[in-house]
DNA sequence: GATGAATGAGCATTCATTCAT
DNA sequence: AATGAATGAATGCTCATTCAT
């Protein structure tokens, strides 16, 4: 990588890092280009060597965190189930704070709005969260941890649910409700009762 | 009323539901005013003569579909605990599927942003149906058919969590995880699951 | 005049007065008919029983103040004219400012601006104010008090411009100059100066 | 000043003089931003790349004629105060006229009034004038042509009521009083009057 | 790669005025 | 005379995006 590029790379990451810090502060529709651009220290149209449309920006500011998730759930392998998965919606939601309500407000709407978003795959969020989930319960079976017969489907559809309703109820109270708080809550009341009908006895 | 009270009471009717047609079809920025009244059969201002701004009407749109729940909801007062929760949640989901995804889209969004809607009352949507089920919890403790220990507050939270997850999940998916299907699966594998713990021996 | 008349001139009359009040608070343009109606009490619709146009209040709400300076002039007749311009003067810079900074601005503008007033009479204040004026001073010259030979008609428009300076003074400085407080000394200074040359030894 | 520079002020200057051009024409709420841009030959928003508000534009309208009379002020150092006035008032009419009666009527209006105009400085074109026209008569107290005693603060508010007087005469006669015709008349009339107290006898 | 002037479609909202009741 | 729902023209302003430099 010459100077060059990564004078270009260093610019990309500005231009991240300033959209994220004015969307914790307002909402997406309330900031323009421009915004970030003059934070940023750059000129408008450069946004645009970056990014082919303004939304584009949103799914790359919460990739930096959650992409430290995985790195981590790899780190997670001898772990029992039930702490893994305590640990995982922790960081899930701490990544989920960390990103602000308003970027929050966000995947639910428009980013992922195939109306907006033409090439949108279907989506991509909600999958990503979906299979990283999916494969640290199908782990657990292959490793014994879980039962053959354990619905796993269903319980990464129920869990995920979950985990954005957390979300959603934070965006819709308006801050009132604590999606880390509650996500902990959730973990040491439930999670138990939700798994014990599928963990074997080692 | 009079004549001219009723035909100002079935405009605002008539705007409301071309309003819930057209949010059925595309996202509510999609939508404009003109839309609305042109397929109402008003001139643009009678929009405001009823909405001080276009987001209002996405409220008033919800309105009716869960006024009925809190009707249905009184008429429960026999059945078990889980046969109302069931009932409760499937009446919810079908009410949230008729609004559209789009509507459900903005739920989450302008409407209960307070930076876009200055008179707003710290999400109304969600406090209404907080309360609703905390309402059906309390009652059930009152009645003895859950016990006195049970956390109505934690479960409370907890499922209405898991239900505006379901509507989350079908946004963020775009449709795919069709949340009424998955709510249903949801009461069938889990309610008596969380509930077990305080179900009183009658 | 029976009660329906006398009713219909309170309405009228109440209407010009709240006109007034809200001009004294914020420019015409910032006002409209509905703010004007419901402080007053009645239907937007009753507006237009008193008036053609918007506009057409504003001269009505100066009439009634400088009304009152034609009655005060007629009870002048024995002074001298120098202490009944200084009187004049006074009068006509208090009605002024009750009025009103912003009623002030708008005389200057639409209402008097025939693009906006199809059927004003080449700017009746002016004309009024210019008569009024050039009443005085013709009296004066008649009764022998003024020369011959005075420039009535070149005094009457330098001391007009003076007193409409004064006004617009206050507009333009946005109240810091004030209008009565100048004229006063003004008059303490200069009249005597302005007239002496025309003034007849008695 | 490189070539799109030089392009950007071509562009600036010719929204101003063709906004100009229109105001001589109407009144300025009867013209909009899309008249100044299409007859400017100029897109819709690029009126926006150089006023923040429609308003702003008024204000530079007068700002070339007016500099031109700070700098004429500066080669009238030899003349006799009552030229140099007479001068000053001509040519200060000279500009108001080439500016149009609909520009003069705004200037009363709304550019000055805070409540449109949020960053206005207190009358800029008031305080403008009043500092040019005192820097006249005070360098004429330290060349020893008026006296020491001359009231130099009343005499500048005095004469600039009296301009600003012809302005506004001319707007509410709409047009009929000619403001530079009675300017003339006053400078001939009253001038020698006015300062005669407070010329030295050299 | 960076710039920033130019673009122009797009839209919510206002509000004077009308008129059937 | 009073009402107030309905009207619909009118427009300032935003801003994502482009492209010549």
């Amino acid at each position: 990588m010459n100077k060059r590029q990564t004078a270009a790379l260093e610019t990309k990451r500005k231009l991240i890092s300033t959209a994220l810090e004015l969307l914790k502060e307002s909402g997406f529709d309330a900031i323009n280009v421009e915004d970030i651009t003059k934070k940023a220290g750059v000129a408008k149209g450069t946004f645009y060597t970056y990014f082919k449309r303004k939304e584009d920006i949103v799914l790359d500011i919460s990739r930096v965190p959650f992409g430290e998730i995985a790195d981590e759930v790899e780190k997670m392998a001898g772990m029992e189930i039930i702490t893994k998965l305590t640990h995982y919606f922790h960081r899930f939601m701490e990544c989920v704070e960390s990103c602000g309500i308003n970027t929050c407000r966000q995947w639910t709407k428009d980013v992922l709005n195939p109306n907006n978003v033409p090439d949108n795959k279907d989506g991509q969020k909600w999958a990503y969260d979906f299979e990283m989930l999916k494969g640290i319960l199908e782990n657990a079976v292959k490793n014994g941890e879980l039962k053959e017969n354990t619905p796993v489907e269903l319980l990464t559809h129920i869990i995920i649910s979950q985990l954005y309703g957390m979300m959603t109820c934070w965006c819709m109270s308006d801050g009132k409700f604590e999606p880390l708080d509650w996500t902990n809550k959730f973990c040491q009341a439930q999670l138990e009762i939700i798994f014990k009908p599928y963990i074997t006895q080692q």
